[in-house]
RNA sequence: GUCCCCAUCGUCUAGUCAGGUCUAGGACACCAGCCUUUCACGCUGGCGACGGGGGUUCGAAUCCCCCUGGGGACGCCA
């Protein structure tokens, strides 16, 4: 039998990271076994679904390279088969009409919390033989066995038992005829054929209701893998509010779709000691037994490392292309040209993100608009300016404009006055970038290019001599 | 309250199933040093954990029980 995996969420808020990462196991564990991953929009709720949402899923899925076999399935588009297997399950006594109110239910909820039972439903209508009428609203409840243990045989937690005592008649369709969550997923595994359904530890408790559901159908039961949740920082419950939560902000941010998937792959699953994957790796290598049964927190210099990691392995062409957007919105326009690739070259080592690298590149595109106040304090003065001099004339005359030449031309001047190559480095540095951090001198100079280069150190010298007089 | 899950450095984890090779290994972070024209990268070293208590055993991070702590579920949400 061939794997099917599948990935359900609903579309009622950003994509968060906990569910990408759940998508991300079943995505691995469908391409480990050439099997299919199927996706499926949960969005039986009208009221909390929304068509930007179901956008936002596709947008991330997408990003992040998790394609999906088949078309996405919509539960909105299949309401009519619920009620038909639910319908069928009243037929054959596995399910009945109830018609407690919500005010009821509400109060039964109460009364059992009062006295600190487990709150559940007290069967009231289980045994009426109701028929639905007119007027009279009314749900369909799964008829959940009385006695016996429903085991849960989960690939990542190992085997658990549930006592039917535990459970009580669970509502599969509501007065306005849609069906639950539990029904609705266990028809859609079914219908979809999946056989296994990786998914978070949230719904660890939802599974022996579920398998009840496929014994009523007569259906073979998936195997469940069970993952745990990921945590804050500070090991809480992820929140929307306080913790970013949304995969696509850290497109925003400037980090590769690889080491997202690398990273969250590492929360929560290992392989030995190995820390970077690329993705062929990651389907290679991906084995639910080793995912870890307890919760993960975020760490985002790990993070950080592990995005720069990958960002070492980017090929210029294609980290330009990627980058692309970033430049854009600070109003540079990039090509491919081998200029634009030496410049990430150059700032590869010195990049955590896309983000980074271009934000730490823009003087290579646009002119210096200020210095950065302490760096032109200590390095453009009255003391360096003859330096500036000395190599704005020595480069006018350079005609093989490379960093080995240039290097060769500061060295010259260096020896010759005796001076350590930073006395002359670092005013150069700040007159063409505006900051004392950049990548080697004469890279630098090389990639900002002769004419800005002559331009800028004259600028730094008459803003010297604005500065003293 | 009831039921379920979890527990190794600050964080991610190896080791746990098949107890000894673990005076607990790796990675991120942090600290120190080296390299050096700045910042990075890189290299070397350091700091740092089996939550607590009982068992079982010649021997427990590993097996059992209790406690504590964290998380989840208990909805006509998913």
């Amino acid at each position: 039998m061939s794997v099917v995996t599948r990935f359900a969420p609903s579309p009622t808020g950003k994509l968060h990271i906990g569910s990408v990462r759940t998508a991300l196991f079943s995505w691995l564990y469908a391409r480990r076994h050439q099997g299919e991953f199927l996706l499926r929009i949960e969005d039986t709720d009208r009221q909390r679904s929304t068509q930007e949402a179901t956008q936002l899923i596709f947008d991330s899925l997408n990003w992040l390279g998790l394609n999906y076999d088949r078309e996405p399935v919509f539960q909105s588009h299949r309401m009519e088969n619920y009620r038909a297997k639910a319908s069928a399950l009243v037929e054959e006594g596995k399910a009945y009409y109830c018609t407690c109110t919500k005010e009821r239910l509400d109060a039964l909820r109460e009364d059992a919390i009062a006295k600190k039972l487990k709150p559940r439903y007290d069967n009231k209508c289980r045994d009426l033989g109701l028929k639905p009428t007119a007027g009279t609203p009314c749900t369909i409840r799964f008829r959940n066995p009385i006695d016996g243990t429903v085991v849960v045989d989960d690939m990542v937690q190992g085997q658990v038992d549930y006592q039917n005592a535990e459970l009580d008649d669970l509502i599969i369709i509501r007065t306005d005829g849609t069906p639950t969550y539990n029904f609705a997923v266990v028809v859609d595994e079914i219908d979809m054929r999946c056989t296994h359904v990786i998914r978070g530890d949230d719904h660890l408790n939802n599974t022996p209701r579920q398998i009840n559901l496929f014994h009523a159908f007569g259906k073979a039961v998936p195997s469940f893998g069970h993952v745990p949740m990921i945590l804050s920082p500070e090991g809480r419950k992820l929140s929307k509010r306080e913790n970013e939560v949304s995969v696509l902000e850290w497109r925003s941010e400037g980090y590769l779709p690889e080491a997202v998937l690398n990273y969250l792959v590492r929360l929560g699953w290992s392989h030995g000691d190995q820390e970077l994957f690329s993705v062929g790796e990651m389907i290679e290598k991906f084995d639910t037994k080793k995912i870890h049964r307890s919760p993960a927190s975020l760490d985002h210099k790990k993070f950080q490392w592990i995005n720069h990691q990958h960002m070492m392995k980017l090929s210029p062409a294609n980290a330009i292309k990627m980058a692309e957007p970033f430049f854009k919105e600070r109003g540079i326009e990039v090509d491919d040209s081998q200029r634009s690739q030496q410049i990430f070259e150059a700032q590869q080592s010195r990049s955590h993100t896309l983000l980074e690298f271009v934000e730490k590149s823009v003087y290579f595109f646009s002119d210096v608009e200020e210095y950065d106040e302490k760096a032109a304090a200590k390095h453009l003065t009255l003391k360096s300016q003859p330096l500036l001099a000395e190599l704005r004339q020595s480069l006018e005359g350079l005609s093989d404009w490379k960093s080995v030449a240039i290097h060769a031309k500061i060295t010259d001047i260096v020896q010759e006055r005796e001076i350590g190559f930073g006395a002359i480095a670092q005013p150069v540095r700040v007159a063409l970038t505006g900051s004392t951090v950049s990548p080697g001198i004469d890279v630098t100079i090389e990639l900002v290019g002769r004419d800005r280069v002559l331009q800028r150190i004259d600028s730094a010298m008459d803003w010297i001599d604005k500065r003293s007089s």
